[in-house]
DNA sequence: AATAATGTTCGTAGTTTTGCGAACAACGAA
DNA sequence: TTCGTTGTTCGCAAAACTACGAACATTATT
């Protein structure tokens, strides 16, 4: 009960997990896995929500350090951010033990 | 835009994240991991939350059907559901793999 | 039965998340 | 320049999350 004994790892995962934790962030990152990157647009025409909510759960991403947008005008052109990404790997894996 | 193309695997993936998506329940399930079992008593001592807090973190969980709890009166023993975290390990890694 | 130990539930409060449509910004093409 | 395409931002609303203390339940012990 006194001091904080919660380490910056676990802190990091608790970050990660948020940012998946979300059906339609799972779907994009599914996505992306698959094909490495993707563009809004497309994104768009096959999830039932709205441009404005999809730009959101984009952004949680990016913020997160999932994924990282790169302009190609007039459309953007999203990855996984390769580095987050290995990083998320190896936390999840340490984990749970994979 | 038409039908709803999520999964019930990224479905289960986003609830499962959604439950480690907390600092408080990432300490938890690692402290499981290590030990297998622990007591809310002692997680109590060791963390700097109300007791009622911590209940409602570990209910979380429950409902999440990542732990459960055996009572030992007057304490409650916790444990990992050992299915419900074979399944979950089994997302992350497929999801992870990318 | 009375007390102590252990947790849960209730009521409350503030913050965050999720979602939408409308308005706005950026940029290529006509 | 004007227009169409593509996304973001804004304003709003509803729901969920996080947290606390007080009150309550349960059970072992005295």
């Amino acid at each position: 009960m006194t001091i904080d004994i919660i380490t910056d790892e676990q802190r990091k995962m608790a970050r990660y997990a948020k940012a998946i934790s979300h059906p339609i962030r799972v779907y994009i990152l599914s996505l992306l896995g698959k094909q490495s990157c993707c563009y809004s647009g497309d994104l768009s025409e096959d999830l039932p929500i709205a441009k404005s909510t999809l730009s959101q759960h984009l952004k949680e991403l990016k913020d997160a350090g999932l994924i990282q947008g790169e302009t190609k005008a007039p459309k953007i052109k999203y990855c996984v951010n390769k580095e987050n990404w290995a990083e998320a790997q190896e936390l999840f894996k340490g984990f749970l033990k994979i």
